[in-house]
Formats: structure tokens, sequence, C-alpha cells
RNA sequence: GAGGGUGUAGCUCAGUCGGUAGAGCAACGGCCUUUUAAGCCGUGGGUCCAGGGUUCGAGUCCCUGCACCCUCACCA
């Protein structure tokens, strides 16, 4: 510890005037009988009784003999009150020593103050957990409002994400969104489960990487000499179980990309993946505005949220719209069946800039994330994508050159991505052909020959729907998060 | 990758025309037994992101680098 500055160096001395005292700074146990909103919600049936409570010293104020503080534990804050003729001297002192940031606990009656604050105060006081790093000081008032005021809020973004453990410390409503992030991710297992899917765990370190266009994060196995990719979907796996005859699976899983970062993109982003055999992507679409809607209304109790001040109302039937008919809407152009150029052309006309390399398919993708993505801020499906932008997936039953896919968006921005599989082997080998003739033609993130998916497709695979949720945007959205960064624990950030 | 912004005490910030560093909170000492952004008196605290340059003199001007933020590009 070189970087030892003046305050760090008080506390230090601090723990020999409590070593004085035969105080232990750093305790085995406490038994705690409350937590801080049992006590502050129940006043009623509190009042008079003992109480013991543990956590972290919030503010401090002595008075001579006497002192107000408070201390915050997973529930919320409350204060207590120290008084010399109430507990025992040495007590009182190491009350006069902790400074904020201490975990300690506390055992006394519960009271209110002339000024009304429900109060505990003091018996016993013992320090849990000495503080050597200072933390942020943020005082707060409540305006006549009742709005909460915060002075000298820890607001520093990079050390907020660099110490998340002092963020969420000190900024109560990180912790009430994580917490909603959790909520979330249970609601969405709990309605999977509730209709018998199982979740299961595939790899991680993969031979070969597919399942989404990506480039992958390489790493290499010591003991068999071999590079492996970490995953950039599960995909590819969670079919070959479909294969194997299990109905419904899903996983909840990290995946990894090795691309930019900014307000939508980390390197490490969490998946919800789930295959259900003998169904359509008509089927995956009911399912996931009834998956969706069902987990927003449990987790927050209304149907509808607000995301950077655009109401979004999650109440269900979502629109749906063809992908070919939301650009006619929005361009004028009929885009499907036209040749590379003409498409082209048409995309000069509209600014949209496009890549000597772009297929046909990307193209019509190119301007679409343009010209309509954008604005599909109520949740919607749009259906039926070009060919060349979804090699995994069935080409669709009535129409050539499209395959039988979807992608949900709100708030501008895609959050799923379904389809129905392909299960035929033949044409499977076919598409990873072009995805291989397109990657020796420079596309880096074209799909690799994955030979043992292949064949476990000519084993059989049921009709199958399949769905991709990106659990991070779709929090985002969820809890009016302007950044990824938000959602996420720890993001990924360059070394100090 | 391009452009813009930010970086000063533990935290939040100010710092004028280039003249040798400030405030509030926090800390330390004193007084104070119902305070709550407690109060009063007093004290200490700085690699001004890093490295170079210009200058008698740089937190301030110039160059290079680093980190973060924003926008764009890239990116299911």
């Amino acid at each position: 510890m070189e970087d030892v500055n003046a305050l760090m160096k008080v506390r230090l001395e601090k723990l020999d005037k409590l070593s004085e005292l035969d105080v232990n700074p750093f305790a085995y146990k406490f038994d705690r009988t409350h937590f801080a909103a049992d006590v502050v919600n129940n006043f009623e049936s509190m009042q008079g009784k003992q109480v013991a409570i543990a956590g972290r010293l919030y503010t401090k104020r002595l008075q001579g003999k006497a002192g107000f503080a408070h201390l915050t534990d997973s529930t919320g804050k409350i204060q207590f009150y120290a008084r010399l003729d109430q507990m025992d001297e040495k007590d009182f002192n190491v009350y006069k020593l902790i400074d904020i940031g201490d975990i300690i606990g506390i055992v006394g009656e519960v009271f209110k103050t002339r000024t009304e604050e429900i109060t505990v105060l003091v018996k016993k006081l013992e320090l849990l957990a000495k503080n050597l790093r200072p933390l942020p000081v943020v005082k707060e008032i409540v305006d006549e409002a009742g709005e909460v005021k915060r002075f000298d809020e820890f607001a520093d973004k990079e050390m907020r994400y660099r110490q998340r453990y002092v963020d969420l410390i000190v900024n109560p409503e990180v912790r009430e969104l994580f917490i909603k992030r959790t909520r979330i991710v249970q609601g969405l297992r709990d309605y999977l489960n509730s209709k018998g899917y199982l979740e299961v765990e595939t790899p991680i370190l993969q031979p070969i990487y597919g399942g989404a266009a990506a480039r992958p994060f390489v790493t290499h196995h010591n003991a068999l000499d071999m590079e492996l990719y970490l995953r950039i979907a599960d995909e590819l796996y969670l079919k070959r179980l479909i294969v194997g005859g299990f109905d419904g699976v899903y996983e909840f899983g990290k995946d990894f990309r090795n691309e930019g970062i900014d307000r939508f993109h980390n390197p490490e982003f969490t998946m919800l993946e789930l295959y259900i055999a003998y169904h359509d992507y008509v089927f995956m679409m009911e399912l996931v505005e009834e998956l969706i809607s069902t987990t927003v209304k449990k987790t927050f109790g209304s149907y509808k949220i607000t995301y950077q001040g655009n109401d979004i109302d999650f109440t269900p039937p979502w629109s749906r719209k063809r992908m070919a008919d939301l650009l006619k809407e929005h361009t004028g152009h009929e885009l499907f069946g036209k040749s590379r150029d003409e498409l082209q052309t048409i995309a000069k006309s509209l600014h949209v800039e496009v890549d000597k390399g772009f297929s046909a398919g990307k193209i019509i993708d190119e301007i679409f994330s343009e010209k309509v993505e954008p604005l599909l801020i109520q949740p919607t499906f749009v259906t039926d994508y070009p060919i060349e932008l979804s090699p995994l997936a069935k080409k669709h039953r009535s129409e050539a050159g499209i395959v039988e896919r979807f992608e949900g968006f709100m708030a501008g921005k895609e959050f799923c991505n379904a389809f129905s599989e392909l299960n035929d082997p033949i044409d499977q080998r076919q598409r990873f052909e072009q995805q291989v003739e397109n990657k020796k033609q420079g596309d880096d993130e074209a799909h690799e020959m994955d030979d043992d998916y292949i064949r476990a497709l000519e084993y059989g695979m049921p009709p199958t729907a399949g769905l991709g949720i990106g659990i991070d945007r779709l929090v985002m959205i969820l809890t009016d998060a302007p950044s990824i960064r938000d959602v996420i624990f720890f993001p990924h950030m360059r070394p100090e």
C-alpha cells in the first residue's frame, strides 16, 4: 500500500488506539436481529424494543458526551444515538474513534427523537471492520417537495466503474438497478421454467466458434496445445441438444465478441438463447411477446415504462411488420428482389454509405439500420430477412430469397433475434460453404464450416424455433440506463 | 479509427491576463448529552494525469503520451 495519504495514516493510527482499548478492529461475527428497514417501517410494533443492527457508518455527529450517526445496511439507512450515560465508557470511546465507512454493530432500543426520526438508542456498540480508506462523503437533504438532494455525490464515471464497490456503497440507486437486473432475469427464468423448458450449460471454450457474425477472442489450451475460441453464441451447441431429444432448452450465458466498445457494446455480454422443438418463428414471436410483457409487468407492476424520455408500452399484442414493407414505408422503395447494383444506386440516393464488398442482403440491412431501426420505439417484430444475412435460418416456406426470421426492436434498438431453425443438413452445408467463401473474400465475421454440427443435423433435428435475447440491452431499456456500462457490475476498462 | 470534451486535496469543484494553490464537505485538536448538509474556535492536507518544450516564471501557453466521457465510424 504505497499510496497512503494523510487521511489513511490517521486511520491506521486509530488501529493502535483501538488496540489500547482492547478492541479487535476486525471482528469475527455479529448476531444481527433486525435490518434497518424492519425498524424504520414498523415503528409502532418496534418502539421500545431491543434490536441488534449491523452496517456501515454513513454519517456521524459528535456532541461531547453524546452523538447521532446513521448506518446503512442492505435495506436502507437508520439513525442511532449514542450517549455516554447509556453505554459502557469503552463502547463510547469506540464511538468516538469510528469513522465514516466503518462496519459496526449496535444493540439498543428503538425510539423517536424530538424531530420524529426513528432512532436506536445505543446500549452496546461494536466495531466489526475498520475502514482504512476514506469513502466519498455524500451529504443529502430532503427538500420541501420531498426530493432528496445530494451534495458531493460520488459522480466520476470512471471511478464508479473501476471501483464499483464504492459506487454501490454510496449510490443507493445503483444497488437498486442491479437488483432490478436480477429480478428481470429471474422473471424470464421463472417464465421459461413454468413452460417446462430445461436450463442447460454449454461450452464457453470452443474449437470452432459460430452461431453469430462476429470476431472472436482467441485463447490457447496448453495441455492440448491448441487454439480455442471464447464463444460468440451458444446456438450451435443448444441445437445439438435438440437433436439429442430435448424438447426445449435455454441458457443464460456470457458471449464474447472481439469488437469495439461503446454505449451499447461490452466485449462480454449476457445472452439468453432458447430452442424449442416442433415449433416455428410464428410461435416464437408469441412466446417472446408473452415472456417479455409478463416479466415487465411482474417486475415493474405495469406494462408501461419510460426509456430516455420515450414512453414504451409492452401491452400485447406488439406490432409485427415485414422488413420489406417497413423499408417501402420509410424509404419509398421496393428493395427486395432488386439486384445488387440497383440496391447500391438506391442506397446512394438515400445517403446510406455502402461498402464495395456488401452483398445485396447486406445493403438492405444497412438501409434498414439507418432509415428504419431508429424509428422503432414501441416493441415491434420485424420479420422475413434476406437469406444472405441468416445462414442458420430456414428458408421462407412460400417466398424465395428470404428466411423465416424476426428481430424484436424497441427504443430504436434491436433486443432479440429469432428464426425457424434450418434443419436441412444439405442446405446447411451449402450455407456454410457460402460463408467460407465470404470469409475468403475478406468478410472476417463470416461463419466457419462446422462439420460436427452438420453431422448432428444429419441425424435429424425436429423443426425448431430458436431465439436470442440480449439481456444487457433489455435491462438497459427497462431500467432507463443510458449506457450498457450502467447495467454491468464491472464493465470492461483499460488497466489503470 | 476520426472529431470534441474532461483530468487540480479523500469527494464535489473554483482557479481571471502566465506571477509560485483555493472553497465546501471529509480529516485532526478544542467546546458541546435530541442532532440530522449539526454548530462554534483552531490546525493540517496537493506528483495540479504523465513526459517534454516556450518563458525570468507554467495548474494556466505549445508538443507528445495515458485514462475516461460524448458524437461519428466499426460492430447483430
